[in-house]
DNA sequence: CTGTTAGCGCATTCAT
DNA sequence: ATGAATGCGCTAACAG
């Protein structure tokens, strides 16, 4: 309830004066700049951030959007809420969490209103419906996902596909000739989510590369379906020495299950995993590909954060939008095997 | 750009009848109501959030103070943000993440500068140094957690004593008579984390109950110093029969730990876990009691937005605070044990 | 340079 | 249904 003007009685001086001190946007003697810090301490004074926003335009707010996504997918997406509200924080920005219901109605809403300076937005599809929806409103956003159109917005990525091949590279090298590919949920597929179709590439290009049968499976999140999919696959006929698992927050269901049907993963792992979380222990003794999440929320925390002041920079002149296509930034990451716990299994002689 | 103005002129009103037609805070004429309807769509105004804000003193958006926590945790966290989010916007807000750097900083900033109506606080410590600042800024607040003062502010949680009882019931009523009880990490219970004292209680409580002899180790996010921690335990003297876990999120690390040590887990868990995520792969097969996450963050959202209006009701009058401290709802969540894939087993014969 | 005055940004709401 | 006042902080223009 007490406002600048508050301050400035006390201190004695100008409105005018204590905005310059708390700014530091002109210089101020400092004896006057004592008096009114003291008044702006004994007051317990803040700026309202909507006074402040409705002058300057700026909310030092980034926005969020994420997708609507079923239980298991929420840890994971949770995560680099997290991580990106750190990296927001960091950079003088809180975090507005926007779960996108229908469409992008809720970043929609977010842009508009001026809730927020820019966006980032998580789960990309391919064709992504939010790329236009930004575009069209001008607003500022990157994409922490790598859409099939890599110029509409700056984005960052784990290189899925070249992590997929590697993964079926690094079975192949270690004697694996029939090997599976556990990509993605069958849901995650059909959503055209550029991480799961860009994988299952990867791993069509790892079987081109090394000569290997690579069987590619959707996987599911019904735990009981997953089960039966995968006794299906390794009783079958010919059935993979190996797995490379991009599935992994399914990875305790797949471990039983192929443990039980005797791919030998207790002793001596025949399995790669692609895309765990860095700290997930189910994943932690086996060889594995990592999600660079803090690197990949720092990163689109960055783009999104540069769009904005892109923006704020064109404004003055007019010319605007069409600038900022020329400066879109990406960051793909390659992929980094990290060796397991115990070195990968010869396969068993048929 | 387009102003509330811009709307009145496009449908031959004044501004103030646009708002009274967007409010819908005021009878208008049908015909005018369609004439600025359709104004608004035409130009695809939509009302600026920091101007609606600094005039009504109703930000429509919610604060999430989250801890600063290690990776382990950070999934848990993101999946009750995200659920959090979702109930919010049910309610007609948004969420502001706060990872609270150093102490109640980001809460206190994000509070004073009216970012917020109201906050809902995670990580509950017994005594929390969060709940003496949204007090003495009189900033509406719901705590996602059980404090060790129950009416200092409305909370929800689940009974985690009760749930750590049951779970040493259940052991007990199995046939164990020597149980570990693997509690939260070490720093967990050194920050008094509510959730983690409280299991610990419930767990002494059910070996007065049953007589059982249960030992309380602490758990550690170190999955090498685990192991060692878990072969000692098991290996040692007197090793225990059956586990109760409530350090759900190593739960692969433990089982790997248990079924080497030859506790019967592979085909008969001697095992009960406590607070696993309702999707968490890792506890699918065994006895446990879920955290109830989405319930709770429904429910924490609810009393927030309750104390932000109750908050909003007071204030005209000039009574104010002291009438709130009344009106302090909690939910303290009963556990319900789920039964798991297979029974539990029965004691080894020693 | 340092400080002050005045006007602006936009939607809400009380009188008229 | 309208006009005008209001909420709060920023900043250009002005004065010392």
């Amino acid at each position: 309830m007490t406002t600048i003007k508050d301050v400035a009685e006390r201190a004695g001086v100008a409105p005018s004066t204590v905005s310059y001190v708390l700014n530091g946007s002109r210089s101020i003697s400092a004896e006057t700049r004592e008096r009114v810090r003291r008044a702006v301490d004994e007051l317990g004074y803040h700026p309202r951030a909507s006074a402040r926003t409705l002058r300057s335009t700026r909310t030092d707010v980034l926005a969020l959007a994420l997708p609507r996504t079923d239980g298991g997918q929420r840890a994971v997406d949770g995560r680099f809420a997290i991580d990106v509200s750190d990296a927001a924080r960091r950079l003088g920005y809180d975090l507005l969490l926007t779960t996108a219901e229908e469409k992008a109605e809720g970043l929609r809403r977010v842009a508009r209103s001026g809730l927020a300076d820019a966006a980032v937005l998580m789960a990309v599809d391919m064709e992504d419906a939010r790329i236009e929806v930004v575009r069209e409103l001008a607003f500022p956003a990157a994409l922490l996902g790598r859409p099939a159109d890599e110029d509409a917005l700056p984005w960052t990525d784990l290189d899925w596909e070249a992590a997929a091949s590697l993964a079926v590279r690094t079975l192949a090298a270690a004697g694996h000739h029939r090997i599976a590919y556990l990509a993605p949920t069958e849901r995650e597929v059909l959503a055209r989510r550029s991480y799961a179709l860009r994988g299952i590439a990867g791993a069509r290009r790892g079987a081109r590369e090394t000569g290997a049968a690579v069987r590619v499976i959707r996987s599911t999140g019904n735990p009981a379906r997953l089960a039966r999919k995968l006794r299906a696959l390794l009783t079958g006929a010919e059935p993979p020495t190996a797995l490379a698992v991009q599935h992994a927050s399914a990875l305790p269901h797949i471990l039983a299950a192929a443990t039980a049907e005797g791919l030998r993963t207790a002793d001596a792992p025949a399995m790669v995993v692609i895309g765990s979380l860095p700290d997930d222990p189910a994943a932690r003794d086996l060889p594995r590909i990592e999600l660079p999440v803090e690197t990949m929320a720092a990163e689109a925390t960055r783009l999104a954060v540069a769009a904005a002041e892109a923006l704020r920079a064109a404004e003055p002149d007019g010319g605007g939008d069409r600038l900022l296509a020329g400066a879109i930034g990406h960051l793909l990451i390659p992929p980094a095997l990290l060796p397991g716990a115990r070195p990968l299994a010869p396969p068993r002689s048929p």
